[in-house]
RNA sequence: GGGGGCGUGGUGUAGCGGUUCAACAUGCGGCCCUGUCAAGGCCGAGAUCGCGGGUUCAAAUCCCGUCGCUCCCGCCA
């Protein structure tokens, strides 16, 4: 037997097919029966005259909406046939389950079942083509992301996400009992990518699980995510990984393009623009000065920090005046920063620092990296941090770790913003937040 | 952790003190229909309106508590 898939039958027209797929509707009627039958690649109508064969009729009678199917028939042409001009005239059947479905399976339907709901029956609702098509283009996405680091020279790592040593000091670690310890779940591979640049490697990027241990309940937050993190050496500023970073986002942005854009604009509505270069860039001194003229009143405690309202007014004015969706905030407070972050010669109160914002949503958080062991150091205690549990972290940097700089991008994040979807959860295969842990 | 919103048949919603208030759509089951196509027509099953308490002659409807979900803020990617 071999299978041919739906988007092919136009190509076996009078010939004998078998294929394999989902039934989607059912319209029995009196003297016939159509099927219209999904796969991967499309939809196809399938007919069978109830006379030829009452015993296939009946089984045909008997299948469910979404039963799995493998069929075999012949392809005929006949313009009447709405869904591609074509239909397979059924000799046979074999169905996987008659099950009646939990939730509603309309492709067309305008109203959705509630977000949490589908959750819980995510294989089914994973089944929608808008859904798979979002792996798809993840898919596509992170092969033009590899592509480019290959071309490029970048090494792949694969850090260790149960650690000894919470990665960044905060209090949003999972912990877990580690035979006679306790471990922890890494929140990034921050120090293991350093690490890699003492080690030599001059260029790495990985693409693995991050653990938050945060109880925030926003469309834009996870307790795993999938985390894009790249570090390279010798840079002179924070203006070097900015450079790459676009540099590589463009790439990546053109893989889905050349492939996916089309489909883009007609499931999600969106235009796919591949950003231009270089992207805008602001500091954070500029920043306020445009929130100041936006009239965008941020809290004073806020202390030259941004808050979420405070990003999406900046996106939306970067998207008037530059026509960009992309925007670089640069030049952070070293109060808001972590302590690896490099400081500005002239101005020690600033860090060489950025965050990268799409539409208006943070996506990623970078810097040069504080590479002198002494000052490290100094920076580390002047945050409040203790040595000792620093210090294996601290030691990568005694014996000659040349300058350098990286930073870490939110996937699923990315996805959102590039396809414009209103909630993580539907950028993600399988959500976890502080309350969902099934399935 | 703080704040707002929502919880009504399988699913999505309407009703928001009494009077067709338990409805509509979809799904499901049955019957009808010579080719349908997001098919159509008729019939049917299916909800003590999240849970507990209170107010009232009367509560899905008002109040309190509780649980669940959701969004915003905090935190971040």
């Amino acid at each position: 037997m071999e299978r041919t898939f739906i988007k092919d039958l136009k190509d076996h027209i009078g010939e004998h097919v078998t294929v394999q797929g989902w039934m989607q509707v059912l319209r029995d009627q009196k003297s016939m029966q159509f099927l219209v039958v999904r796969d991967r690649t499309g939809a196809v109508q399938v007919a069978h005259w109830k006379k030829g064969n009452p015993e296939l009729a009946e089984k045909i009678s008997a299948i469910g909406t979404e039963s799995a199917l493998t069929l075999s028939g012949t392809v005929v042409e006949n313009e009447v046939v709405k869904l591609g001009g074509i239909e397979i005239q059924l000799e046979s059947v074999t169905v996987e389950n008659n099950a009646e479905l939990p939730l509603p399976f309309e492709p067309f339907a305008e109203t959705l079942p509630d977000q949490d709901f589908r959750m819980d029956w995510r294989y089914l609702d994973l089944r929608r083509d808008r859904n798979r098509l979002i792996f798809e283009i993840q898919t596509t996405l992170e092969q033009a992301m590899r592509n480019w680091w290959i071309e490029h020279n970048y090494i792949e790592m694969h850090s260790p996400k149960i650690i000894g040593t919470p990665s960044e000091g905060g209090a949003e670690v999972f912990s877990m009992p580690y035979f006679e310890t306790t471990a922890y779940l890494a929140q990034s591979p921050q120090f293991y990518k350093q690490m890699a640049m003492s080690a030599g490697y001059e260029k790495v990027f990985e693409i693995g699980p991050v653990f938050r241990s945060d109880p925030s309940f926003t469309s834009r937050h996870m307790t795993e995510f999938t985390g894009v993190d790249m570090e390279i050496s010798w840079v002179e500023s924070h203006e070097d990984v900015m450079k790459e970073l676009e540099t590589w986002l463009t790439a990546a942005y053109q893989g889905v393009a050349d492939k996916h854009t089309a489909q883009i604009q007609e499931t999600f509505g969106v235009e796919l623009k591949v950003p231009s270069l270089p992207f805008p860039r602001i500091t954070m001194a500029e920043a306020y000065d445009v929130l100041k003229k936006l009239g965008y009143k941020l809290p004073p405690e806020r202390k030259g920090d941004l808050d979420p309202g405070a990003e999406r007014a900046l996106g939306a004015y970067i998207k008037q005046e530059f026509g960009h969706d992309f925007v670089f905030v640069t030049d952070w407070p070293a109060t808001v920063r972590a302590f690896y972050h490099m400081r500005l010669a002239d101005k020690p109160h600033l860090t060489r620092s950025f965050d990268l914002l799409g539409r208006g949503l943070e996506i990623t958080t970078g810097a040069q990296r504080e590479h002198r062991y002494e000052v490290l150091k100094a920076q580390a205690l002047e945050k409040g941090l203790s040595l000792e549990p620093l210090q294996d972290y601290l030691n990568f940097f005694k014996y000659g770790c040349p300058p350098h700089g990286g930073m870490g991008l939110g996937l699923n994040r990315l996805l959102m913003v590039m396809l414009d979807l209103p909630n993580i959860r539907e950028a993600v295969y399988l959500f976890r937040g502080p309350n969902r842990l099934n399935p």
